[in-house]
Parts: structure tokens; sequence; C-alpha cells
DNA sequence: GTGGTCTAGACCACA
DNA sequence: GTGGTCTAGACCACC
């Protein structure tokens, strides 16, 4: 079952943290089409938030096609995503552990969370501009 | 001088955006103590926001004694950071030259921008709930 | 239920006028860690000033760690303040007679609120010029 | 000669809580009229701070009628406050030993100024409420 | 309904 | 001109 997470002290809203976690979810294949999200109130009692906020963000999956609630059964994982190929999934893993490597290699050169994430940020953001 | 900009749809309110630029740029030596922030005036018209909101960022930076606002004259990077030796800046150049390696390498293998940030939040997350 | 007032013509503007009373209260014990503060409409309704000027206020007292507001509830008083023994609350209560005596001493010699202050203002610097 | 101070922190402007040491040395009788303050530039290098803040001070005792500006000699402490009597300053002496007495006596129970002021202004506050 | 962000614009204190 | 306070009112996020 899918697991919802807090990163707090963002200022990015709580509801939208669950949206965003569930984007990247889907795009990771980690959630894929068919797949049941948890309830409203497993999910409100795990974070401790108002279940309200919950549905405000499972009406924003709907509203951005990615999820769709039905009644007394939950909320799914809609929109056909290709199947990742075998070597896709490779390349990813790579990837994965490439990223991996970097932050071991961050951390054993001293830098502290905040500071691998300035450099995250900048580095992205640069990146950005540049292929834009 | 220091340049201000947005990421836009982040969820992440103006104002708090702006107290990240100025953390992450002091982490990382871009600013350093004595520095002046650009004016609230000309941030405001550079982004094109309220100078009340750009006022309220320099104020939250205040709080946190990051930068103190001083009436005539600006706004002004304070603490004392101590300098970055050489070979530390070294380390953070590769460190940040390796970062690049595997954005480019990222992108080779057609990832676009939301699956790189997928994979970034995730692994960080992972690697944060590891090295706890 | 906490009630706020004004001491106007003092120069302090509003908003620390507010932060400084939760502050005394705070250290006289007249409010507790988990008191709930007026709303800020409350206060903005009772005083005849802004709500934005309130919320600056709370605001304030939440940067210095004084109190938190939550969204939908209110805002509350937090940190621990270890609780007053008996016999410190009694000696609490003496003081407080002593200057109360004080003070109608000095009504009775003749003295104005205005030569009042000056005489405490006066008598409190010296004072901590010399058990400082 | 007269000598300024500041009390930081307490949100009172800077030029304010000049005009508020002099109307309190008037009224304790340590200022008397003919007196001289000192010059704006002496002020402005004593706590530096900038020479237009100690003349809007200056301009604001004129206004109050406390001091006249004599240009090419100095300030004045202007206006006839009646002499106290000898009787009447020893009252004041005794006063003003009374407080002191207090302030020590609430040092020697743990009080920190914190505590103190907490006290001292809520007892001022109810005190007035009470003989207004 | 409760805290919080943003805008717009007036006014003040300081250099 | 530069930071800072206050007002007024719209809109958002959370309970």
């Amino acid at each position: 079952m899918f697991e919802f997470r807090f990163e707090s002290g963002s200022g990015v809203p709580p509801y939208l943290q669950l949206v965003h976690q569930v984007e990247r979810a889907v795009r990771l294949g980690a959630l894929r089409a068919g797949d049941r999200l948890p309830t409203v109130k497993e999910v409100a009692e795990r974070l401790v938030i108002n279940p309200n906020t919950v549905l405000k963000a499972y009406r924003e999956l709907d509203h951005r096609g990615l999820a769709k609630g039905r009644a007394g059964q939950g909320t799914f994982i809609v929109g056909e995503r290709r199947a990742m190929t075998k070597s896709d999934q490779a390349r990813r893993a790579e990837l994965r552990a490439g990223l991996e490597a970097w932050l071991t290699e961050a951390r054993r050169a001293g830098l502290d969370t905040g500071e691998i994430d300035a450099i995250l940020s900048t580095v992205l953001h640069d990146f950005r501009e540049e292929t834009k």
C-alpha cells in the first residue's frame, strides 16, 4: 500500500504534498493504473491531519486525471502510462544508484542536509536554464 | 548584486521562496556577512510583486538571524559564517560537477524534468531516512 | 480568556504592545502552555484595529517561540514554563503588594503619573547598571 | 552635562526615547530651566546615530515647550518649573530609596529583569485603572 | 470560522 | 530613498 509522508518546513501546503507524492510515484512506476490509494481515513489518521485535507488532495488528483474515486470502494490510479521496457527499468536503476553514490560522496565530504539541498536546487536551476 | 528568481508552480509562498534563496546562497558562500541585498523596491519591481511581500521575506530573514535591515541603508547579510578553505571549495566544485554529470546522463536517458524531480525527491527522502 | 489592552502614547507600535503583553503574562504565569489566545478577529474587533496587525503580533509570538497558530483552531501558548511552587507564588504576591504600597505612598506624596514614571524608569535604569 | 542613553528592544523610536529622557529629567529636577543639553553632534556621536534623529528629538522638545534651541549656542531647557521645597525633595528621596529597596528585594527573590518588568507594568496598569 | 498570504497604498522613522 | 507599520480587502489552506 502506498505510504504518504510529510516534508515539514518546506512551505508547500500539505494537500499539495500529497498530490506531488502521487504524481512522482506514478512517474517512477511505483504506482500504476488500477492501484488503490489508502482511504481518506487511513491517511488522515496516519498523518494526523484533517480528513478534509486528504479529500482535497484526492479531488485534485481527480482533477489532474491521475486518480479516480469510486464510491464505497476507494480511490484508484487511472490513466495509461505505457509500461517501461526492461532496459528502461535498468537504466533508471542505474541512474538511481548514481545519485545515491553522489549523495554518499557529499555526506562523506562533510556536507549537511541543508548544504546538499542548496547545491541540488542551485545546480538544478542552472541546468534547467541551460537546457531550456 | 544578488538576484532573486521565482520557481513558480511549486506551491511555496513567494516570500518563502525568497527566504530559501538567501539561505541557500549563504550556505554556498555566494552571500557573506556584510553583503547587501537588493532593496525592497528593486526586488519588488524586478519580480513584479508587492513590496510588502519582499519586506515580509526580509523580516523573516531577520528572524532567522540571516539578515538585518537598516533603515535608510538597506538590508545586509549578518552572522559569521566561517570562510571555506580552498580545499573545501574545490571539493564543492567537484560535487557540483558530479551532479551536473548525473543530470546530463539522466537527460540523455530520455528523462524529462518531472521524472528527474521524481527520482531526486524519492532518493533524497530514502537517503535521509537511512542516514537519520 | 486573555484580554489585550492598549497603552497609547508610549510610541511602541501596537503589534509590539500585544507581543509584550503576552510575554509578560507568560512570565507571570497568567498564561500557560496550551492556553488559547483570543482569535485574531476578536482582538481586532475589541481593540478596533486591523486584523493584520493582530496577525503580525501573533506571528511575532511564533517567532519568539511563545505561541503557535493552528489554522482552523486558534493560537495557543506554547513552550514549557515550569509551574511556580506555592512559596514562589506567595513571594510574588508579597512583592506585588509591596509595589502597590509604594505606589499608594507616592500618590499620597502628591506625585502624578508622569512623576511616578520618571522615578520608576530612572531608578530602574540605575539599578540595572549597578547589577549588571 | 546631561547624558542620553538607549533602551534598545523596547520598540520605542530612538528620537522619542531622547524626548522621554529629557521629560523625565525635567520632572525629577535633574534638568532645570537654563540647563544646556549636549549638542546634536555630541549626542549623535555618542549614541552612534544620525544627527537628523537627534535634531528631530530636539525639535520635538521645542514643540512640547520643554527646550529651545539658540542658534550658535546650543539647546536649553526652558519653562518655569516651580522649585521643590526641601521637604518635597526629602520625600522624593525617600520614595526613591523605597523603590530601590523593593528592587533589591525582588532580585533577592530570584526574579530576573524580565519578570520584574512584567510585575511592574502589570501593577502599574492596574493601579492606574483603580485611581482613574 | 481560523490562521495566513498577497496586494495596494498611506504614513512614519532613519540616513 | 530605505526599511517598517498600519489599514483595507481579496483569496487560500485547514478544521
